[in-house]
DNA sequence: AGTAGGACTTGTCAGGATTCCC
DNA sequence: GGGAATCCTGACAAGTCCTACT
């Protein structure tokens, strides 16, 4: 533990020093999602003639390289317009700004200055604003919400949740702990715990934290409904029963039991689970006043604390498995013995004892068509080697790919290869691909048009073929593999502007693929006759099944690995998270320990110090250092001088392609220490270079884990994201209904979604949908109408109007009118709700988060307190993948 | 200490499956 | 019943981070 102890007042200096106010910015600019330089341009419709490629009509494609996706997001009715929601809840409401305007709003940190956490946390933030620009834009909701959607989603939250706080005060509460240790346990709701972008609303609500103890959820914990461990799950379809080995039954040593020995019990003793958990809960509401971290016994704190050092450290020792809830398959007279198996990951880093499955299923061989491209107008007959690459390029001519010469060229340097030096094609210029994109289209179409019956028959062949490839025994547990299918050839999709984008995938063979496989399982037998694997191996230390080399690029490795839902995948799920939870009691010492390094003389001090708070404050990844071929994209430690531009008095723009070259635009009011060192490690360094030039992601990660135990940059994204929701869905769930309920997840999910940069594409359809959306709602309306005015008819006896086709309707009591305008008004609400929901979600991703960020107990927990079906908000595969998280304590906090 | 190799997680999208609505 | 909307899943690209080697 080097985190060194603070001294208060050196702190409050250091503060008075950056006293100044946190500021998000929405940048002006239009849509965040991905920048390359031909971003945006909308592809005119050529056909045949505009590059020779034989290019059909197409549509404008989004800004990543990629194709529009349909509408994916889950639309769950909101409980009220946005416009009636409290400002607080709604980020895009509470900034309403034009497009136009460069600084939308700005946050203030009105903390008062005695605060410990002082600097560090900006939390209480008011908006500096022009109070009558806010009015007067007040009104303009539509524009708003335009005008919202152009802007970076790390913008966006910043801004939304600048109104959130205005003012309120309570920081420093911890500041008698702060210079004790960085492992303080502290108060749950402790601003120290939240992420600093999303710290300034904390407490919004008085109590906030303790709201778990007074919803009627409790009464009736959901878990019992849904069954042990919540994942009904594929597994039972399987032909053989085995038995279904569980997180917790692996890992008894893990820490949240060690911290909470009593939700073992809770989930063994299911039939007694309502009583226990309102024990439980009862429990929980004497605490109330105390701090959850508090709650828990200091040994017990201690001791989740050496165990997670312990695993990170030294393999587990291997425990007799103490609980076998529910188990989903067991082999009966099984070969598997159960005395034979050993927990997952003991032993020297052992992830298994027995391992069988069969390998891995390949694409069929090509099937030439004999379509003949056509070359400088004229046919051109092809090998039927030469002819399958065409087809994949043919395919692809509807994409935005074709507007990227780099993809060009790498087809054709490889294409050539192919064909040969003297061969008739020499340019791709004078190619004419739209044959062979037309036979394509046509298969298409023909496969659409195939009856249901032939389509069913179609797939039961192909899960007939694939059935025993499905499933892998580890440990004498079935479990389902994830992608056991081998990577069809094709053209390399490289994302953004990468190198390789083009080049030709080709066809992995048996030869290429090292299986790895228990020693005693028999061999998978090699599915194209007279070919070998490349390789076997019996390596226990390792969770893949197979590998082959990157065909793109040889030197990394494509591969097979058990699917989500697996135990072990599942287990390795649960350490991430319990990783990011033990952050919480050190996040205080963190960030006191950068702070004090704001200002260090030694230059690779602060560099980790000022790359620390960066990754903490705004959730950025760590960028490690990329090859040439690869695309050029950044992180923390990768950021470059031209991706950051200071802007006095403390301001830093970033505008930088992350992972995936999505685009992060983002203004941030930093600390002024921060922004002085930013702008010292920029002096005398050109555009590209490293602002971080002392650093690396190493080294980076080497201090952290002098920090804490396991901590890498990584952890602070999950931590970041699944406190917020944590704290959100505490502060926000009101009461009403479960579609009320379900939208106050919805807006934690989607601030996640915000603060990690989680973006996607606009459906092609949106506006489409959006404008029949209107239609109903007036179409609606005018009903709606019609039924006021009959009903004054009828109560003054008179009969109703007539229907818009002129006839005469027939009388109903003013009862039955009265009814059908509730319905009706409840039916224009509804789809009001929906409008807003699809609009304000239209760019942002919120299955990401809720994949990979957000810690799942949060979710269940949340759900049986407030009785939330979880089914409202995990999809089937995510119930199978969170299997573990469900017999979570309702009482469970992050 | 630096680097490459290796293993695993995170991320977006396409397209199939399912549901909704007329 | 059929088409559109929506949901879900798999594919696979692109990250992170650990470890072994030099």
């Amino acid at each position: 533990m080097t985190v060194e102890a603070c001294n208060k007042q050196k702190l409050m200096d250091d503060m008075d020093d950056d006293d100044g106010p946190l500021v998000f910015k929405r940048s002006s600019s239009s849509s965040s999602k991905q920048s390359q330089s031909n971003s945006g341009t909308k592809r005119s419709i050529p056909h045949k003639h505009d590059q020779q490629l034989g290019r059909p009509a197409s549509n404008a494609l989004p800004q990543n390289g990629q194709n529009n996706s349909v509408q994916r997001s889950k639309m769950v009715p909101a409980s009220k317009r946005p416009s009636d929601r409290s400002p607080l809840l709604s980020p895009k409401l509470s900034n309403s700004f034009t497009k136009d305007s460069a600084v939308k709003s700005t946050m203030v940190d009105s903390r008062p200055s005695t605060s410990m956490r002082g600097e560090l946390t900006s939390d209480k933030r008011q908006i500096k604003g022009d109070n009558s620009l806010r009015e007067s834009t007040r009104g303009l909701k539509e524009e708003s919400e335009d005008s919202e959607d152009d802007k970076p989603l790390s913008a966006r939250l910043h801004v939304g949740q600048s109104k959130i706080n205005s003012g309120n005060a309570d920081k420093g509460a911890n500041a008698s702990n702060f210079s004790q240790t960085s492992k303080i346990p502290k108060s749950e709701d402790s601003d120290d715990e939240m992420p600093l972008s999303s710290k300034f609303r904390v407490k919004a609500a008085a109590g906030g934290s303790t709201n778990r103890s007074s919803t009627s959820g409790e009464k009736k914990p959901l878990v019992a409904e849904w069954g042990q461990n919540g994942s009904e799950s594929t597994d039972r379809k399987s032909s053989t029963v085995l038995k279904k080995r569980t997180v917790d039954s692996i890992k008894p040593t893990d820490a949240s039991s060690l911290k909470r020995p009593k939700l073992s019990e809770t989930s063994t003793l299911h039939k007694n689970k309502e009583s226990s958990n309102k024990a439980e809960m009862k429990e929980e509401d004497d605490e109330d006043h105390v701090p959850i971290s508090q709650r828990i016994k200091k040994t017990a704190v201690a001791e989740k604390k050496s165990a997670l050092i312990k695993k990170l450290t030294t393999p587990t020792t291997p425990v007799t498995k103490k609980f076998n809830k529910k188990p989903n398959k067991i082999i009966k007279n099984s070969k598997y013995s159960e005395s034979s198996r050993v927990p997952p990951s003991s032993g020297e880093g052992q992830k298994w004892t027995t391992l069988v499955h069969s390998g891995v299923i390949f694409p069929p061989p090509y099937k030439p068509h004999g379509v003949k491209m056509l070359y400088k107008g004229k046919p051109v007959g092809l090998t039927p080697e030469q002819e399958e690459v065409a087809t994949m390029f043919a395919v692809m001519l509807e994409t935005e790919y074709m507007d990227k010469p780099k993809f060009k060229e790498n087809f054709m340097d490889d294409w050539r290869k192919i064909l040969g030096k003297n061969h008739i094609i020499q340019s791709l210029e004078h190619c004419d691909f739209t044959p062979i994109y037309d036979w394509h289209q046509s298969e298409k179409e023909k496969k659409k048009q195939m009856t249901t019956e032939e389509k069913k028959a179609q797939k039961e062949e192909k899960l007939k073929q694939e059935e025993k490839y499905m499933w892998a025994v580890v440990d004498g547990v079935k479990e389902k593999v994830g992608n056991f299918r081998v990577e069809p050839p094709g053209l390399f999709r490289g994302r953004g502007e990468h190198p390789k984008m083009g080049k030709l995938k080709k066809r992995i063979r048996p030869s290429d693929i090292t299986i790895n496989i228990g020693k005693d399982a028999p061999i998978p037998e090699c599915p194209i006759p007279g070919q070998s694997w490349k390789e076997i191996r019996h390596d226990n230390t390792v969770t893949w099944l197979a590998f082959w080399n990157d065909p793109i690029n040889p030197k990394e490795f494509k591969y097979v690995f058990l699917a989500a839902s697996s135990t072990l995948k599942g287990q390795s799920d649960k350490e991430k998270y319990e990783k990011a939870r033990l952050l919480k009691d050190y996040i205080q010492g963190i960030r006191t320990a950068y702070t004090k390094d704001f200002t260090s003389k030694d230059p690779t001090k602060k560099q980790i110090a000022v790359a620390t708070y960066l990754i903490d404050k705004l959730a950025l990844r760590a960028g490690n250092e990329k090859d040439d071929d690869e695309a050029d994209t950044v992180g923390c430690c990768t950021l470059k001088v031209e991706n950051v531009e200071p802007v006095p008095p403390n301001i830093l723009k970033f505008d930088f392609l992350g992972k995936d070259s999505i685009r992060y635009q983002n203004e941030v009011e930093v600390e002024v220490a921060v922004f002085r060192a930013i702008q010292e490690f920029r002096n005398r360094k050109k555009g590209g270079d490293d602002i971080f030039d002392k650093l690396d992601t190493s080294k980076l990660n080497a201090h952290l884990k002098e920090l804490m135990p396991g901590l890498t940059a990584k952890v602070f994204r999950t931590y970041n994201a699944s406190i917020t929701l944590d704290g959100m869905l505490s502060r926000e769930t009101k009461g009403g209904e479960v579609a009320e309920k379900v939208v106050v997840y919805q807006h934690a999910n989607k601030e996640v979604a915000i603060i990690c940069n989680h973006q996607r594409t606009v459906s092609k359809s949106h506006s489409a949908q959006m404008t029949r959306l209107n239609e109903k709602i007036d179409e609606l309306k005018g009903v709606l109408e019609e039924l006021r005015i009959d009903l004054a008819r009828v109560k003054k006896g008179k009969p109703p109007l007539m229907s818009s086709d002129g006839k005469s309707k027939r009388s109903l009591n003013p009862n039955s009118l009265e009814k059908k305008i509730s319905q009706t008004t409840a039916k224009i609400e509804k789809m009001e709700r929906d409008k807003d929901t699809k609009e304000d979600l239209k760019t942002v991703a919120l299955g990401t988060s809720k994949i990979n960020y957000l810690d799942p107990r949060i979710t269940v927990a949340w759900c049986k307190r407030h009785e939330v079906p979880i089914e409202k908000i995990f999809n089937k595969s995510l119930l199978a993948k969170f299997a573990w998280a469900m017999d979570v304590d309702p009482g469970f906090r992050f």
